[in-house]
DNA sequence: AGCACGCCGACT
DNA sequence: GTCGGCGTGCTC
């Protein structure tokens, strides 16, 4: 295309320092292969050893003397520009850098998936959408605008409406399904994308395998992150046709770079998966809220319970909430004693004598040095910064964050000043409640022990929050045991994933099906119960803007050896950086905790301290900038003690929203 | 990361 | 005198 001379290529590098844009000049014989988005192969260094990065840009004229790209790798426009606008404002707002995102964005290059899409994409696409629809009640007029639901938690009635084989059929779908086919078919009827953020793998079997029987499958990008390299690069590649499609898949679908994106929806954001574990630590969610800026698509969020960051979106009027009425599942919940009382026994009873399954939900909550208010149960609090405690090495109840000791910490909800240790404890449930029902097939399934689907029955299932199978018209019973102890996770979302992992369990009840919380008769269990998950939500975010948690502000670590941490922070204040003073403080220094499985054999690496940043939203963009110009600097001057090839890359970590700020 | 440039000690 | 130590800075 260009009669431009030069390229401008973001170079593939771990390094910080290099995450910016390099002039190349365009040898005449590359000049038709060279488009923006595609990989080249480039000099670097004063090696001049070769590098991989992408052009980005072109330009008439540079301030360098630049050299030749040495070769194009692929003539496939991989990271076109709107993918790369959107890695860039991401990489900016986390503090971290493009390259770390190439990595998430763009998949391995596979040569024989590529030649054969290449081929095939000589012939014209087809101009024609299908005009389908899917007619359900609880369905919105529309699914234009940034919006949120709850979706009712059970089996619907759907009618396809339309021209194809599935003309007028009537299936039954999880509600929350029929929703996102609905905004996929709306979309696809405009020649429009969709991109679809699932987090559990066996929701997004179901998923497709509802546009399967639509016959939709040519329209399908699988982004399921368990795929074989190339299978994902097909995924990927389908993506870039000018054919729209769904794409399907968990929090690395946010990034797919579909033409003509119609909308993002995602299912169940409270579900920690979507939480990019590497650089730069950013969720499906937020990936999702930065490209709707950018686009102007569509945006749902969707749940069976809602997210206190979702929660917030809608107070401050960001999301607009479409929940339909429906009538709430039928919930007991039981005064906390026995581990399965009466109640629940009953239930299961009634279940088997009609013939149909029970689910009993079991907490998989190992041990914890959390603490609680021996009187309570409420989760205790530093006095000065309200952060989480847990005992230390020396029996000392700590503050998480501000690492403040606590001797007398009052509860925050009672008063009273005696801690207990969070409970622990094995659940061996499957066995108790085998033997108390003879001839009734006990099934177990677990993170590891993954059962997808199972056949209806006179069958009892245990399963672990997140591991339950789905049954084709549901469970007769759901049985939710150990509720108090996923209330009292160590975590700091312990309250709305407990309602979360409680929801979906319930949401998989046959129609008519009763669920017992066991030992839920608390204000949180009784609200649940009526299913007031609006209020649960709004709640949860009461609390945590009370106590100054987030997502009303967000929270950023530091961590690094204490030398380098100590000066990350030193003299940071929102002053001197925003000129803005409200929603700003820094908590810690906090010794982390040692590594447990370090080799003995290797020298003791430094301890490593963190630091906590708890900073309002409107501080984001300048915290980042001036954390990363801060890294740089510490990055370039310091030597590591193990790496003797000089500096380290990266010898502080910074995580603009840290999610385990426990 | 690599690699060069640069400014101080013990060596033919 | 100068060879080479690694601290510092740059890479289009």
């Amino acid at each position: 295309m260009s009669a431009s001379s030069f390229a401008r290529v973001a170079i593939e590098s771990p390094l910080p320092q290099l995450d910016r844009l390099f002039d190349y000049s365009i040898p005449p014989e590359l000049q038709d292969l060279c488009q923006i988005g595609v990989r080249v192969q480039v000099p670097f260094g004063r090696g001049g050893a070769v590098h991989e990065g992408y052009i980005v840009d072109f330009a008439n004229s540079t301030e360098f003397t630049a050299s030749p790209i040495e070769a194009v790798t692929s003539s496939v426009p991989v990271l076109p520009t709107s993918l790369y606008r959107l890695l860039r404002v991401i990489a900016d707002r986390q503090a971290g850098t493009v390259s770390d995102l190439f990595k998430l964005a763009v998949p391995k290059r596979s040569v024989r998936v590529e030649k054969s899409w290449v081929e095939a994409q000589k012939t014209p696409a087809v101009a024609k959408f299908p005009q389908l629809a899917l007619n359900f009640a609880g369905k919105p007029e529309s699914y234009d605008g940034r919006l949120t639901l709850l979706a009712e938690p059970r089996f619907v009635s759907t009618a396809f409406i339309g021209e194809t084989v599935a003309q007028n059929q009537n299936l039954g779908l999880q509600a929350w399904i029929a929703h996102f086919v609905s905004a996929a078919l709306e979309n696809l009827a405009q020649g429009k994308s969709t991109i679809v953020v699932v987090p559990d793998f066996r929701d997004q079997a179901r998923l497709r395998s509802a546009f399967e029987q639509l016959e939709l499958s040519s329209y399908l990008a699988n982004f399921d992150t368990t795929q074989t390299p190339s299978a994902r690069y097909t995924a990927f590649l389908r993506c870039l046709e000018a054919n729209p499609c769904i794409v399907i898949g968990s929090r690395a679908a946010g990034f797919a770079p579909v033409t003509n994106l119609g909308s993002i929806v995602i299912w169940d954001d409270s579900d920690q998966s979507l939480n990019e574990p590497t650089s730069p630590y950013i969720h499906a969610r937020e990936v999702a809220l930065l490209r709707q800026q950018q686009t102007g698509c569509n945006l749902l969020l969707a749940g069976h319970s809602r997210s206190a960051e979702c929660q917030r979106l809608v107070e401050i009027g960001y999301l607009s909430d479409v929940t339909a009425n429906f009538s709430p599942p039928k919930i007991a919940v039981t005064d906390p004693g026995l581990r399965v009382d009466s109640t629940s026994y009953q239930a299961a009873r009634k279940a088997f004598e009609a013939g149909g399954a029970v689910l009993v939900q079991v907490a998989n909550t190992g041990h914890s040095t959390g603490t609680y208010c021996a009187a309570c149960g409420e989760r205790s609090q530093c006095s000065s910064c309200h952060g989480p405690l847990f005992i230390d090495t020396n029996s000392t109840p700590r503050c998480r964050w501000c690492s403040a000791i606590n001797l007398n910490a009052k509860c925050v909800a009672c008063g009273q000043t005696k801690i207990r240790q969070g409970l622990a404890g094995s659940t061996r449930t499957a066995a108790e409640l085998g033997k108390s029902f003879p001839g009734v097939t006990v099934t177990e399934a677990t993170f590891d022990k993954r059962i997808q689907n199972l056949k209806p029955g006179k069958r009892l299932v245990v399963a672990t929050p997140g591991a339950e199978p789905v049954i084709d018209g549901g469970y007769a019973a759901v049985i939710l045991l150990d509720g108090q102890k996923l209330l009292a996770k160590d975590t700091l979302r312990a309250t709305e994933q407990a309602v979360n992992l409680w929801s979906n369990a319930v949401s998989l009840l046959a129609p008519g099906g009763v669920a017992v919380g066991v030992g839920l008769a608390t204000p949180i269990g009784q609200k649940f119960a009526l299913w007031d998950q609006k209020s649960l939500a709004a709640q949860e975010l009461a609390n945590r803007r009370e106590l100054g948690f987030p997502p009303h502000f967000r929270m950023a670590s530091v961590t690094g050896p204490r030398a380098l941490v100590d000066q990350m922070v030193a003299g940071l204040d929102p002053k001197s950086f925003a000129g803005k003073e409200a929603g700003f403080q820094i908590l810690g220094p906090l010794a982390n905790e040692v590594q447990p499985g370090a080799s003995n054999t290797a020298p003791v690496p430094e301890p490593l301290w963190r630091y906590l940043i708890r900073f309002d939203y409107s501080l984001g963009e300048s915290l980042a900038t001036e954390l990363k110009a801060r890294s740089l600097l510490i990055n370039a001057g310091n030597k590591s003690i193990n790496a003797k090839s000089g500096r380290i890359s990266r010898a502080v970590r910074v995580k603009m929203d840290d999610s385990e700020v426990i």
